[in-house]
DNA sequence: TTATATCATACTTAATTACTAGGGTATATA
DNA sequence: TATATACCCTAGTAATTAAGTATGATATAA
């Protein structure tokens, strides 16, 4: 089973391509959903939880939309997944065998620390791709 | 979504079952399914599904059942998850942003370096265990 | 020959995800 | 103030998958 549901993937996704919203108007569904091939009423079920989550804020209305409610060095990754993931779980159920119950725990761990960097830092990823489409030529 | 979802646990823990079998005689699965309390006929398609990876041999008829088809050090925890889940594949689908997408694919590296241990190396997490519960008496 | 245990496959149930639909509410603008 | 716009909210549905059940075939020790 994937870690991450598109659930979470929307949600990433979305909220990238809000903390690379520059203009002064607030970002609409509408427009994220285009950039972003994510079906319109679904998005809006996710921003909502995200909202309640006080990760962005809304602007209701003509000429409404949504901005981040914070700075993007401010909001990590794990924020976002754990509001719409519910939880990061490595295994599925309490296992009765206490070694690996315990090694499941470790692993989750070092797991949820690997999701610990900020929205903005994700853009160093497209630097080291755009790096390597450099020099593979 | 549970990366491991309980096929994979029911797996590791039976695998775990076996490492620790002393005895010349090959495992059954009647056993296995007592100790760690997993539906016989369910762990009967788990372990065919391991025998045919050749991480167990069995042996047919009368007093037959499972061993181990490698030493406990020669097998990964890894190897195992890979046979049951798949793939531990850490988002559902290819995501149209690059930048995540990259990110991604580093997080399903490093996580699945976090499972390259061996079988017998998992007894070191419930020594881990059996110290904290010394020490907090 | 018989009891035992693996082998193989088809089926069922339950839960979850990933939507879709549609009406309600707030606000900029004319 | 009227209207179009865009967020707000909830209920429902289709498809997928996991998890477990059932049953008969095959191999082997005794």
């Amino acid at each position: 089973m994937p870690l991450i549901s598109s659930k979470g993937v929307y949600g990433l996704t979305a909220m990238h391509e809000l903390s690379k919203n520059k203009k002064d108007t607030p970002m609409q569904i509408r427009e994220i959903s285009a950039n972003a091939s994510i079906p319109q009423n679904y998005l809006e079920q996710l921003l909502s939880k995200l909202r309640r989550a006080e990760l962005v804020s809304s602007v209701r209305g003509s000429k409404g939309g949504y901005r981040l409610a914070k700075k993007a060095n401010e909001i990590k990754v794990l924020d976002i997944l754990l509001v719409l993931e519910d939880d990061l779980r490595i295994a599925d159920n309490k296992c009765s065998n206490p070694a690996l119950d315990i090694f499941f725990t470790e692993v989750k761990e070092k797991t949820q620390s690997l999701f610990s960097l900020s929205l903005d830092e994700l853009d160093q990823y497209l630097d080291k791709y755009n790096e390597n489409l450099h020099y593979s030529i």
